[in-house]
DNA sequence: TACAGTCGGGG
DNA sequence: GTGTACGACTGTA
């Protein structure tokens, strides 16, 4: 018998039998260990498909046990007797799941599509890095395994991670790569792709030697990782990918998908054993949170970190509603098979609806406050007990109840969440913990926004149109109770958007003078709410279609503290040229400079047009990199089912007919043109020459995007228009070589590729 | 003018 | 192995 502590890396089903879990020794070894396992699935059957399911199982080549048993159903709100089908191996339970779905379509299965982490989570609450103290026989065998966290703590002892990061030097979608970088332990290598021996040696090397736990890449799993098996296979040089013996890649192939309204890609995926593969580029919110990020949404999830990494975060909320499901007892179903609860008009009325949208009174605002719920949705979950198997209040009261499958699921979340926001408050900007904070709040924001979005979705396991209804009556109600305490003490209300609102009172500039409305809005709805900040000028916009019709997101404002905040101008949009964007950005960065409206109108407006005229002479005389002019837009289609030659499909067409292929989902990079297309796609063999770039085009671009921000302060459009024109050079663009490179391109405002840094 | 196609949210 | 909104805006014809 050997006793082990140290941090669970990994854990998956062998097909041998068993599962293998791979952990990283106090002691500094990584070794593998071996566990009993069976999982087990229900089945509701009467007599004689009781007779059916057994027969079919006794020629299946799997060892099962069954047994009946009582579990808890939510939807049927009772205990039901069902028949536990217990596969003593692992491996075997998805396989004959699916036959049996197959053999025995009406039966209803339970527990059956349910991933072995989720399950092993439940009954031993292990969690991707938790800290465990184990007993193993001289086999290997897991003999007793204690689990000494939670993914609830948040100063955790750090895991000694070896990371290995490795890339291409170039975007193989742009041009060939040459060479290799390898990061590792506070060395940097560059690695020549050529010849293909050496490079498979020196790598074989380093994989065998520094042993990392992560393999961090970026194009890894749709380029970098396939190209280096292949070399791998046809030279027979073997590199230790896998620290699991006798295991080969896991593959996920490809695929275009349907989310939140839009057309999501997945690159392919290649998942190792014993050892983590996170390609960046290929996983979910990468940009947003790095690696701590990650490793947040895998302990809370419970979904190993190679899957955690790339999923939605719909799968991630999904999966936490499944432990806390499974830990109870209660069925997880296979399939929702929930119909819309019958509602009277009264009920329809009140609650179908989304949340609360207000007309922003339009124009530059000055004393003005904004107040947020804090996680609005959530905080309504748990307070109002709202659940597939409850029934919620719709006046925001607190529920008597016991709480229900998600309010259970949230409440630590919820909890974790705002003691690091809490910690966030207090800590002093130097704090090193403040970086990782930062990132576990932004994995938790994700988890506890889609999970209002998942619920309301009617073919969701644990959703329930009525529940995500009762939230946003309860969202709105919310707002109400604001907007009658705010308009009482003699605010005047500006906007209100979902979970937030602008208030306005003349002379309130101290965070004092908002604190008695916190508190009665605190006091009236029962949520949390913080003053966002005050704003030294906000400006909400009229729509650009008719001028006289406010919207209500977009809009921009400097906060007393310097710091902008802006919703729906170009800047924020994915598909504004990076040149347009960055000069729109500058000017709100100067207008920000200003410590009032009043010095603003008198001292900066003039800078703001001037900052307008260099751009568009850097513009117009040719000095702009072509990469700053790049559109960028995602292909909601294949290109057939274009009906219409839209930039994006013109452009998508050209690459098309030089053989590259795009999935739906997918981006695709274009620069205006004056040639017949009107576009041209980034990514042909020939470079595009600056003399043919639409500069006109680009002018109107950037004065829009100006006049955007201006236009609060009596500069629109129009009035920029004249006041720029018979910049010299109009006429006359220089070719490219001339370009000249203003610090103004190096800043880190533009850049869109960066290196990550070396971390030891 | 009609309508097809794209974006947002977060930091 | 996700979770098919909806309104603003732009471009094409």
């Amino acid at each position: 018998m050997t006793e082990f502590s140290g941090w669970l890396l990994d854990l998956f089903e062998n097909p041998g039998g068993g599962i293998s879990l791979w952990f990283i020794g106090v002691n500094g070894k990584r070794q593998r260990f071996l566990q009993k396992f069976p999982a087990t699935f229900f089945v509701r059957v009467n007599e004689t498909q009781a007779v059916a399911l057994k027969r079919f199982l006794e020629k299946q080549n799997a060892v099962v046990h069954l047994s009946y048993q009582e579990r808890y159903d939510l939807f049927a709100r009772k205990a039901l007797r069902v028949l536990a089908v217990e596969v003593q191996n692992a491996y075997q339970q998805p396989a004959l799941f699916r036959k049996a779905l197959h053999e025995l379509p009406d039966l209803q299965y339970y527990d059956a599509d349910v991933a072995l982490s989720l399950r092993h989570a439940a009954i031993y609450n292990t969690f991707p890095l938790a800290f465990c103290r184990l007993k193993a026989d001289d086999q290997g065998w897991i003999q007793e395994i204690k689990v000494m966290d939670t993914p609830w703590d948040i100063d955790i002892k750090p895991p000694p991670l070896r990371v290995l990061r490795l890339s291409p030097d170039t975007n193989p979608e742009d041009s060939t790569p040459q060479a290799l970088i390898v990061q590792y332990a506070s060395r940097l290598h560059k690695l020549s792709l050529q010849p293909v021996r050496a490079l498979l040696i020196n790598l074989k090397s380093i994989l065998s030697q520094y042993d990392p736990d992560f393999i961090l890449t970026r194009w890894g799993d749709t380029w970098l990782l396939p190209r280096l098996i292949e070399m791998d296979n046809a030279t027979g040089i073997g590199l230790p990918w896998n620290r699991e013996p006798g295991r080969s890649f896991g593959y996920r192939a490809e695929r275009s998908y349907f989310s939140y309204g839009q057309i999501i890609y997945r690159g392919q995926q290649i998942h190792l054993f014993g050892r983590i593969h996170i390609d960046q580029g290929n996983a979910m919110f990468w940009s947003d949170y790095e690696l701590d990020g990650i490793l947040e949404t895998s302990r809370l999830t419970r979904l190993p970190i190679q899957t955690a990494a790339r999923q939605s975060s719909g799968t991630g909320i999904s999966s936490m509603e499944i432990v806390t499901a499974l830990s109870n007892g209660m069925l997880v179903p296979y399939q929702k098979q929930q119909a819309e609860h019958a509602k009277t008009a009264l009920e329809l009325l009140h609650s179908d609806q989304g949340g609360l949208v207000y007309q922003p009174l339009t124009g530059l605002h000055t004393d003005v406050g904004e107040i947020d719920f804090i996680s609005m949705y959530p905080s309504i979950m748990v307070r109002c007990n709202i659940s597939p198997e409850t029934d919620p209040s719709l006046a925001l009261e607190p529920s008597d109840e016991p709480p229900g499958l998600i309010p259970q699921t949230l409440a630590p979340l919820l909890d974790k969440r705002i003691k690091l926001k809490q910690l966030l408050a207090e800590l002093p900007h130097w704090d090193p913990r403040r970086e990782r904070y930062k990132q576990l709040t932004s994995a938790q924001k994700w988890l506890l926004v889609t999970c209002f979005g998942y619920l309301g979705y009617k073919n969701a396991r644990f959703g329930r149109i009525e529940a995500h209804e009762a939230i946003t009556a309860n969202g709105r109600e919310a707002l109400l109770r604001a907007k009658e305490a705010a308009e009482a003490r003699g605010f005047l209300l500006l906007h209100m958007y979902v979970d937030g609102l602008w208030v306005q009172k003349e002379g309130a500039r101290h965070p004092e003078d908002f604190q008695d409305l916190l508190d009665a809005i605190a006091e009236r709805t029962g949520l949390s709410i913080s003053l966002n900040g005050i704003y030294r000028w906000v400006a909400f916009l009229p729509s650009r279609v008719d001028q006289r019709v406010p919207v209500a997101n977009r809009y921009f404002g400097v906060f007393q503290d310097g710091s902008i905040k802006m919703r729906g101008i170009e800047t924020r949009r994915h598909d504004t040229a990076p040149f347009i964007a960055a000069t729109q950005l500058e000017i709100l960065q100067h207008l920000a400079g200003a410590e009032d409206v009043q010095t603003l109108k008198e001292k900066y407006l003039d800078g703001a047009v001037a900052i307008l005229r260099m751009r568009l002479h850097n513009l117009l005389s040719g000095e702009v990199p072509l990469e700053q002019l790049l559109v960028s837009q995602r292909l909601s289609r294949e290109l057939e089912a274009y009906t219409v030659p839209s930039p994006p499909a013109r452009a998508y067409a050209q690459l098309h007919a030089h053989g590259k292929v795009l999935r739906p989902g997918q981006r695709v990079r274009f620069l205006y043109t004056l040639d017949e297309a009107g576009v041209r796609a980034w990514g042909l063999p020939e470079m595009p020459d600056f003399k043919f770039v639409d500069t006109a085009r680009y002018k109107a671009l950037l004065i829009q995007a100006a006049g955007t921000v201006l236009q609060p302060f009596g500069w629109d459009e129009e009035r920029l228009g004249t006041v720029v024109s018979g910049i010299p050079a109009e006429q006359d663009p220089l070719p490219l070589t001339r370009i000249k490179s203003p610090s103004f391109w190096s800043e880190g405002l533009l850049s869109d590729t960066k290196y990550d840094q070396v971390t030891s």
